[in-house]
DNA sequence: TACGAAAAAATCGTATACAAAAAAATTATC
DNA sequence: GATAATTTTTTTGTATACGATTTTTTCGTA
């Protein structure tokens, strides 16, 4: 197990961000100076770079020439049509999960809830992390890497949308609801875990209301947090 | 319309490679050193580095830590599962397209199958590009930006698998094919449209007959036809 | 004070320099 | 002649340097 293979730089600064973002700790709109990112993680503009781009062509960073990067503040037409194709994919996740899924993927499922249950309440960063990883582990265990890739990419970039346009952070994914996906799998139930799927995405129900931007000067207290971040 | 918003080099090295990619004209395992690239563009290892790590997260090319990086070489296994989403996301376009498509959106679509059939019988890498283009045409007049996205992406890999394990080039795409495709969703028969485009994709239905590496060699002279590429 | 122009500072875009690693070529040894 | 060890060359990974652009500040004028 040791095949380990270091990654670049780039890619760790790249990781980071990604969490930074997924959580919610960098908000919509943050300015990402590369100078300021360099520094905080011990690399050069030069590596920052390379995990700009990166998040770029993830479209969870938007880069203007000669203006920077920030965090992509996606508009409403945008998070629709995200939330739209997260909605196919997810369907397609759960015909596949109930046509064959193994006992312990279940019971990976299993564990993965109680450790959301574990952390509910306090409403912090893990608890919005857990709840998209979620969906990334039923995805992954399609075992379709395709499939998993492009829906944990638009689980962040649900996160992101989430961040600016609903009002209530706390109730994005309740974990009951996690549950009852995972009975219907379970009893191989397709209308039942469709149905309470649709209804956990349930699209973009809050309008905006963070307009006033309370982001923007936190990004050095924010990385400090992410520099050494010592789960995966 | 002049908003045009000149793309960085980066941008542009990458927008070059990847059509190359697209058109079979670097196939999979080709070795992309740096430094050619580099001099065939006119720029510097920076910029070229910038287009590697977008193609590597697009997953086109794959890179190795201090051994650069190669045009990506998907397993088998990965081309079955590329198939399968690209399936699922296309089938997703036709009934969307079924539901709302405009009298403008069909008759792009005979416009573009026009197109082909003028360079038809030329077995080139225009053909090979063109068809692949029809698709993410299909997907973009759905005005889901996001599941054009995802098709556009899918269509690259999918070039690239067939220039890996497909023996006849040539009839990839037929042109027939994609009219009769527009006729049912002119028709609005969704089972036909759903049909025809399940024959159409068909999965990998090759084996690996390019065993031989004829590769590898060329970069310069391929590279040369796409450092001033006309055509957008 | 408010506004606008000019200067200063900050920030980005790109090329280049240099160390480290890998690949290729050379030499030595059997 | 074939193989192993060593040197040379090539290529990559990263930091840094410098010009260009943008942003901020300063200063003058109404």
């Amino acid at each position: 197990m040791s095949e380990a293979k270091q990654p670049f730089n780039g890619v760790i600064v790249y990781q980071r961000l990604r969490r930074a973002i997924l959580e919610q700790a960098l908000l919509p709109g943050t300015r990402l100076r590369e100078d300021a990112i360099g520094e905080q993680f011990g690399v050069s503009r030069t590596i920052v770079r390379q995990a700009l781009v990166r998040l770029e062509s993830e479209h969870l960073v938007e880069t203007q020439r000669n203006r920077g990067a920030c965090v992509a503040e996606p508009t409403l037409i945008e998070a629709e049509q995200i939330f739209e194709i997260r909605h196919c994919l997810e369907a397609e996740v759960i015909r596949r999960l109930i046509e064959r899924i193994s006992v312990i993927g279940l019971e990976a499922l299993d564990a993965h809830v109680d450790q959301e249950a574990r952390v509910q309440g306090k409403d912090g960063p893990v608890s919005i992390r857990l709840a998209g990883e979620f969906h990334i582990l039923l995805a992954e265990l399609t075992e379709n890497r395709i499939l998993a890739g492009y829906v944990s990419e638009l689980v962040t970039r649900c996160s992101l949308i989430l961040a600016m346009y609903s009002r209530s952070h706390s109730s994005d994914c309740a974990v009951d609801e996690h549950r009852h996906i995972i009975q219907a799998v379970r009893d191989k139930d397709i209308k039942a875990a469709l149905s309470i799927m649709d209804h956990h995405l349930g699209a973009v129900q809050g309008r905006a209301d963070l307009s006033g931007d309370q982001k923007e000067d936190n990004l050095q207290s924010v990385l400090a947090r992410y520099a050494e971040d010592p789960s995966a």
